[in-house]
DNA sequence: GTCATATGACTGACTGGTCAGTCTGTCAGG
DNA sequence: CCTGACAGACTGACCAGTCAGTCATATGAC
């Protein structure tokens, strides 16, 4: 998929991707239509077919870009830094500053999952799968150097990428008049240590 | 909402939320028909009418009767346990579950969450927050008997819900070769002892 | 410089298909 | 008969995706 109006260089791709995103924040996947994405971008509906193969392809697109962004911004400084500690409480800061900078686009996220055709659901997955990578190899690295007790990789990594989610979708759904701040360290510390005191 | 054929026990709306159940299940909010609902559950379309007022009012009608059964089951077993680790423990197994027994329930309350309209969105929120509050109040208590550090109770709780659903989601969407007995206890130790060892 | 021609990015009216929800007719039991 | 639960054919709205046409720019012949 992903056609290509070969090469140009209009910008007209970066437009629509904007606009679908403004859209399907506010109305989600189902909600938006691919006439409002093409007016809020500025483009004919013609145009956005011309980009993106379809509706799918488009929402798709917007999810992979959003979250390939995330795990550069992550990936970047992370390399400065030493312990599987540190690079943990760093990145879970980073993907709650992203999550509240992006707000709209947490509702996208969580939403709408399933239902698209198969193919380009494996894409949403494994999009969000890479993410889920990065927390897991800090994970190993924790392990293997004793900083972290001997748990399954992934669950762990499903487990904080699941923590993080909930608590910023209720964070700005449900808008808990949440002081922001605080909560990032409280969320740190509940993974490292938990509940227990 | 939520019509009645006055009272008439004939135990149609039982079916209807059944087939509903399943039919939600297998393709989402947007993927189901009304139409497969009825035939599913051996009903004419119009009788799924008479129960419910709207599509998206069955939909949430079965949102919350599961996500009663699970408060229902939680509450009864909690009587009798004394502690809130102990409790939580309960809770977060039961939980799991509950999951894994409606698997693909799961994915149902995962999706489609935004595009409902406000209000009935509402009522799927409310049905959530009933169970959320069940974790909240454990937490509470486990504060007040010093058993749990000072955090915000509803930020853990959120923070729980969705590790536990992430990880659910995950178990058996990505089926990651779940051996799921030892995963549960892994959830509840992460959860009161965080990854540091 | 200017006209002619060509290219292809762009547009938006249109189509075909899909359903949610309605409405009228049926039929069982009282 | 009559009543009302029930069925399912029907309708109206909606929208993804298409396609025939427009227009701005590029090329090139003189």
């Amino acid at each position: 998929m992903t056609n290509n109006v070969d090469t140009q260089e209009s910008g007209k791709r970066e437009l629509i991707l904007e606009g679908a995103l403004r859209v399907f924040s506010q109305k989600g996947f189902h909600g938006a239509t691919v006439e409002e994405v093409a007016e809020v971008a500025g483009v004919g509906k013609g145009t956005v077919y011309l980009y993106f193969g379809s509706k799918t392809d488009l929402f798709v697109s917007v999810v992979e870009e959003k979250l390939k962004e995330l795990q550069e911004v992550v990936m970047e400084r992370l390399r400065n830094i030493e312990g599987a500690c540190a690079k943990l409480s760093e990145t879970i800061e980073l993907h709650w500053e992203f999550f509240n900078r992006s707000r709209e686009f947490v509702k996208v996220i969580l939403s709408d999952l399933s239902g698209l055709e198969k193919e380009l659901d494996e894409r949403t997955r494994e999009a969000r799968t890479g993410f889920i990578g990065v927390l897991e190899s800090i994970i190993e690295e924790g392990i293997s150097r004793g900083e972290f007790k001997d748990v399954e990789p992934r669950m762990a990594a499903y487990a904080i990428e699941g923590a993080i989610s909930f608590v910023a979708f209720e964070n700005l759904v449900n808008k808990m008049s949440a002081p922001s701040i605080p909560n990032v360290s409280q969320l740190v510390d509940f993974c490292l240590n938990g509940l227990c005191p």
